[in-house]
DNA sequence: AGGTATATGTTCCTTGTTTAGACAAAATAC
DNA sequence: GTATTTTGTCTAAACAAGGAACATATACCT
């Protein structure tokens, strides 16, 4: 039960019906491609000749094309089948994180079409951009055969202000109030999209075509890294809130007398259960002070933590399993406050489920006002799925598949 | 940029355009009347002979009604004002609280049509309803000239389930898995909905009609008496989440180590701003355990402690300080989770507002993760406004003037 | 008092979109 | 070889917005 706002709303005109059924059409294509002109009537409940008139619109936009004809499952004449036209059009994802960079180049549809590659972040804006650029040129030279780039979309680590197109605050990056995107765009001379990487993660799995994620029902994934970064889908759209500053459950505290946060305050989920909170808690201090941290821990991962406590490491395994404690804890706070139909989680932390995952559950359980809510499906997301990019990439393509503005 | 969901779509029919244009201008009928058919298609920026099309539409089923011509303002027909046709019906709405339940009267347009009666609330529920079918039906007879009633809407402090039609969970009431919705049906003849408190109060602001109000942006809405209630408004809606229990902000945690709650967990937001616990606090005691609280305690209200705090009692402030400071801290949770455009606080510790609100200000600017976040838009909600029954009110009467299903 | 200008509300025609059904083309079954 | 079935196209009807003309009603001007 939607208000309408009298002061925004939207008059239906002559076309807005066709409009809506087009970008149903298309978004029917994408999920179901390929698809005859024929089932996406019936898929659409309409007669074939809309259908009909719709996809040809699609046609002559180049937003599909007409493959070959498929087999007659009985007898009657053979469907032709149609696809969403990514030939010859590729999209940039950049992943930017505190120390690599990552760019993969996929198509329209969000598939991946090159390697993942990496380079070192430079610290410093202006080194960075050049870097950046030098890279994504380099990419798109050596597949140049793929066709025209529509854009690139970049994943940051840190508050992004869609208005102002500014990088508000990036504290593992040292960045604060910088434009990315109209120097990018410059030098590239292609679109550039920017936005923060927990919001581009929930993007991504709103906007994946996998058959077995249903998109319906809201959703949130949370991003255990460095930080802890969180979107939100309501509606089958992100919860951006006023200043593109909302789903920040990072730093909604577990204990507000707890360990400092980077942000500044102090018992934010993200002190409890981020990597460095992890490692502080297996070494025994506070790691996130020391810039440049001692020898036996600077090379030492969350990854190596988890091999250890496999291979037995008792220390290991309770800091791991403090950490799924307080990881669970912080998930019913999200679940009590939005009652999501799915959680996605993502992070190294994650390679260990297997071993959290009962802790995290309980934890879940131990705080959630409602017994369901206790048992919200939890989706762990692995890092060979490249959520932040898959993300980046749905910044740019996505909106050509979004549903038009009505009412 | 909203995804269309592939498998819960809605095609545009022939009659979509016209559907959505009609809500519109019902709406805006609603938002600006009194209002002519001239001045509705200048706001709709359509022709006026749509717009008449449309008017009469509405006419014809008999929500607005033609009153008495305008004033013309230089030369030139006099314009035939349109309003929403409230004439004739009622709405009921029904606070129910752990001591007393609410009865209120208004029109369509949420107006207060009666005084607010209340009996004592019965916690056996046949009794309950008995109650209450006896004293709405004696207020539909003693307002009998008002005419027919739309139905009746009831807000409870509880979990609803709107699925099922049941009040999962009302700790202060006792209720568990109780259908107040069939049988109130069948006793009254009227149709009844249900809702959380939290809820309706954000319902009531989504929907109130005070031109002061700007509907836009997301805004939420936090209850805090006995315990503390919470609704979201995201993109005109009301967030529910997968079982109607999204919004639960009174159980997010300040301190997992915290005081206990009535839900169970420890250390919840409502455990340290809910009146209870502000008069613990006073009375440097845990008042919550008490059923029958003793005889310095029984009667003595968070107003009264208001009182002595403003008469010059140090301790009675330190109390309310700490309150203060607290709901402050819980309202940083939600501005990093939410970012809403503006936060409503409802409840007895709001009318000591002039003494508390730099603490809450500064508690909230402590926590919250951007600058702009700190300086959100806090309004406080007077009781006289009975934002509850406003609530009960809009779950009748705002369904008519929701925006259709599209895409 | 009468004419002119202007605003409101209705009516008619045009354009574009869904709905409904007919029809040709293509493939299989008998 | 014929009948049947399916796909895709085409045509007409119903209906909604877009646009303009027209009747009605009021105020201003001479």
């Amino acid at each position: 039960m939607r208000k309408i706002n009298p002061h925004g709303f939207k008059v239906a005109r002559r076309g807005t019906s066709r409009e809506i059924n087009r970008q149903i059409a298309l978004n029917l294509v994408r999920a179901h491609q390929p698809i005859s002109r024929a089932d996406l009537a019936r898929l659409m409940n309409v007669r074939r000749g809309v259908a009909s008139l719709l996809v040809s619109e699609l046609l002559d936009e180049g937003l599909i094309f007409e493959g070959a004809l498929g087999e007659a499952v009985g007898r009657g004449r053979r469907p032709t089948f149609l696809y969403i036209d990514s030939r010859q059009r590729c999209v940039v994802g950049v992943d930017i994180r505190a120390s690599r960079t990552y760019i993969m180049l996929t198509d329209l549809m969000g598939r991946q079409l090159s390697m993942v590659s990496s380079f070192q972040t430079n610290h410093d804006v202006d080194g960075f951009m050049q870097d950046l650029v030098r890279r994504v040129k380099q990419v798109l030279i050596d597949y140049k055969e793929i066709g025209a780039c529509e854009g690139v979309g970049v994943v940051v680590p840190g508050m992004v202000d869609l208005a102002a197109d500014r990088v508000l605050h990036a504290p593992a990056l040292g960045w604060r109030d910088v434009n990315l995107r109209d120097p990018l765009t410059n030098l590239l001379g292609i679109p550039v999209h920017i936005e923060n990487s927990g919001k581009a993660c929930a993007l991504a799995q709103l906007w994946t075509t996998r058959s077995d994620v249903i998109a319906s029902g809201n959703s949130v994934f949370v991003s255990v890294s460095d930080g802890v970064g969180t979107g939100i889908i309501v509606n089958g759209e992100l919860l951006r809130g006023r200043h593109n500053a909302a789903g920040e459950f990072g730093h909604v505290p577990l204990s507000i007398d707890g360990p400092r946060c980077a942000c500044g305050a102090t018992g934010c989920w993200e002190a409890y259960v981020s990597n460095i909170a992890t490692l502080s808690r297996y070494f025994g201090r506070d790691l996130s002070e020391q810039k440049p941290r001692d020898t036996e821990t600077a090379a030492f991962t969350v990854e190596d933590l988890i091999a250890r406590a496999r291979a037995g490491d008792a220390k290991a395994l309770a800091a791991i399993n403090s950490t799924a404690r307080y990881l669970g804890l912080g998930l019913a706070s999200i679940v009590n406050a939005v009652d999501p139909a799915r959680i996605y989680v993502g992070g190294e932390i994650t390679t260990a489920w297997s071993l959290i995952e009962p802790i995290v559950r309980s934890a879940l359980r131990e705080r959630t006002l409602t017994e369901f809510g206790g048992v919200t499906e939890i989706h762990v997301v692995p890092a060979e799925e490249h959520p932040r990019l898959r993300g980046a990439v749905a910044l740019v393509a996505a909106p050509a598949f979004a549903a038009p503005m009505v009412a």
